[in-house]
DNA sequence: AAAAATTTGTGCTAAATATCACACGCTGAA
DNA sequence: TTCAGCGTGTGATATTTAGCACAAATTTTT
C-alpha cells in the first residue's frame, strides 16, 4: 500500500520509490493528544507539520480574548505558522490539537536541505506555496463578498465533515462571527 | 544609474549585470493610460505586471454591483491575479490603472522559460510567493481581529501615500466597508 | 471658464451583528 | 450516580454598519 505521504505529494509531482525513501527520511513521526499543542505564541515555528490523523486548529486571542481561527488542519494538510517558520521569527499565533493527533515533522533545516538536495521538492514547495496564497486569496475575496450565512453555506459545503468534527463555536471564530450569531444562521 | 528592477530583484537575490540584462531580456515594456485596464473578468492573466510608475486595483464585482478591491499596487509592486496566472485558468477579478502608468511585464510563458533558466529566479519567485502568503494571512488576520477604524488606522500607518492617491471610496472597498462608514471613521 | 462627473460628508432609518443573560442537554471525572 | 463544565440555543437589548438621500466640494472634461 503506498504510504499516504507519497500520494499526497504526487498529486503534484511524481516520485520513485527511492526518491520518496529519500524523502521520508527528513521527516519524523509524532503523536498528540487532544488539547495539546504544537505552537505557542512567542515560539519560532521550526517545524512544518502534515497531519496523518486528526484534526487541529491554529488560532490567536485578541486582547479581550475572543478566540480567531486562522486555519483548521485536518488528514493530508499541512500546518505550521507560515510566517513564523518562513521568516524563523516569533509566532504570533498557537496550534492546538482538537483531537488525538498523529503527525508527521520536517524541521526548517530539513527541509531546507532537502530543498536543496533535491530539486523536484524545491517544484513542490512552490506550488504548495502559489495553492496556499490562491486559497488565502480566496478567503479574502470571501471575506469581503459574502454575508455571514453565506460563508457558513459555502464552508459547510466545502469541508462537511468540519462541522462532524468541531464544535460549532470553533466554526463561528472561523468565519469570523459569534457563535450566538452563527446559531441564528439557520433559521 | 542601477535599474529599479534590478534593485528590487536585489532586495532578494544578488545579481550581476550580465544576469539582469538576460532577466530583463525576457521582458517588455507598456504604458496604459487612466482608467485603462490589464486583465477583466474571463481572461486569462497571461502576464505577471511589475509597476514601475502609476497606481492599480485589483477588484471585482458582486452580483449587487458592489465594488470589493482586493488589491492595490504602486511602484515596485507586482500585480496580476495569481490564481488565474498560476493556473492559466479565467480569471474573476479585473485589474485598472488608477493613475497613468507605465509597467514592465513578463508573460506566462517567459517566466516559465526564465524559471527553468536561472535558478535563481525560481528562487526569487519562491521568496516572493512566501512573502506574498504572509500579506495575505496577515490581511486575513487582520479582517478576523480588528474593527473598521483599525483597520483604516493601520492602513494608514502602512501606506500613508495610497491616501493621497487614491479616493477614499477605494479605500472603503478595500477595508470592507461602505464609503459612507468610512467617512464616519474618523469623527 | 463653464459644465459635467466624481468624490465626500452627513442626517436619517433599517438591517445585521454583538453582547449579556439564562436554560437545557451532554460528557467526562470523581 | 452525581456533579461540574462545556457546548448550544434563544430572548432582550445595545452597537455597529449599511443603505438611501441630498448637498457641498473637488476634479475632469469640453
Amino acid at each position: 500500500m503506498k504510504h499516504p505521504l507519497k500520494q499526497h505529494i504526487e498529486e503534484i509531482i511524481k516520485l520513485t520509490d527511492e526518491e520518496f525513501k529519500f524523502i521520508l527520511s527528513h521527516f519524523e513521526t509524532i503523536k498528540k493528544r487532544k488539547h495539546q499543542y504544537l505552537l505557542q505564541k512567542g515560539e519560532i515555528a521550526d517545524k512544518e507539520y502534515w497531519i496523518v490523523k486528526g484534526c487541529l486548529k491554529s488560532y490567536f486571542f485578541e486582547e479581550s480574548g475572543k478566540e480567531h481561527i486562522l486555519q483548521f488542519g485536518m488528514e493530508n494538510w499541512w500546518i505550521t505558522d507560515y510566517e513564523s517558520f518562513v521568516k524563523q521569527s516569533k509566532s504570533k499565533i498557537n496550534i492546538d490539537c482538537i483531537e488525538d493527533c498523529e503527525l508527521l515533522y520536517i524541521t526548517f533545516e530539513n527541509r531546507e536541505k532537502l530543498t536543496k538536495e533535491m530539486h523536484k521538492m524545491e517544484r513542490f514547495w512552490a506550488k504548495k506555496s502559489k495553492f496556499g496564497r490562491i486559497a488565502l486569496q480566496n478567503r479574502i475575496l470571501s471575506l469581503l463578498k459574502n454575508s455571514s450565512k453565506e460563508r457558513y453555506d459555502l464552508l459547510l459545503e466545502q469541508y462537511p465533515k468540519l462541522f462532524q468534527r468541531v464544535p460549532k463555536k470553533l466554526i463561528a471564530s472561523y468565519l469570523g462571527v459569534s457563535r450566538e450569531t452563527l446559531s441564528r444562521l439557520n433559521s
